[in-house]
DNA sequence: TTCATATTCAACCGTTAGGTTGAATATTAT
DNA sequence: ATAATATTCAACCTAACGGTTGAATATGAA
């Protein structure tokens, strides 16, 4: 897999921004139009229409035509993607937290049994 | 909770970038001090150190300074936040499957019942 | 004290991101 | 045929991003 990363990138940034977070949380719920998609956003036509543009980069939008209206929906396995790395992360952090767990309750150990040792004559 | 969302904003901003993304895998393994963290890349001490800054805004990293070093750790806290917008949406997503899901039951329902009032005489 | 190391600050630079406006294209309605 | 609607394309602007270099600061070592 040599393009995962540049996929994660795709996502990831696509995610980064609240307007095109939005236009995903309203797709979640229901298809929709380019058009109704932009009227509730204070910005162009035009920038709603480039956001959707990323989202489709990331795959996580899906383009079906109808005419001269695109109907939008929602795709959520990348979503799979990103959490898969977020996983990972900590995953590796807990194991590392085990370890030093396990460490310290080895220390434990050894400092009880030098005391019982010591205090036993 | 109203800075949810600008706080969404830096985590996924600081993980939009690949070489956070290293430096964040690096750290969830172990600790280490800002050079130990920008020898592997092929870019200048300045530049890492500018995305420690960022990964340490998301609150993805903490940095303990001892003397003129300084030990950067990672926070996986934040991920949580991530995950939880990306939960939500699959939530909707599969509430609007289900819903839809029982809607198409019903029709067979409702076509088995007509076809068997009309077969029966 | 002097020198070396660890790190940031400050200024700059090229590229990208998010936004605008205006025109182009394609489809539907009158 | 004409007009209205839905959408993108193209050019442009500004601010932010990712990077560089050079100097500043603070601490530790000789």
């Amino acid at each position: 897999m040599k393009h995962a990363a540049s996929s994660l990138n795709q996502i990831l940034t696509a995610l980064a921004d609240p307007t095109r977070r939005a236009i995903l949380h309203r797709l979640s719920t229901a298809d929709a139009r380019v058009t109704e998609i932009a009227r509730p956003f204070r910005m162009s036509l035009n920038a709603v229409s480039k956001h959707i543009r990323v989202l489709e980069r990331a795959r996580l939008v899906r383009r079906r035509r109808a005419g001269r209206e695109h109907f939008l929906s929602f795709n959520p396995a990348p979503l799979n993607d990103a959490t898969a790395w977020m996983e990972g992360q900590r995953a590796l952090w807990s194991a590392r937290l085990n370890a030093l767990d396990a460490m310290l309750q080895a220390e434990d150990r050894a400092s009880f049994d030098s005391k019982t040792k010591g205090s036993m004559r």
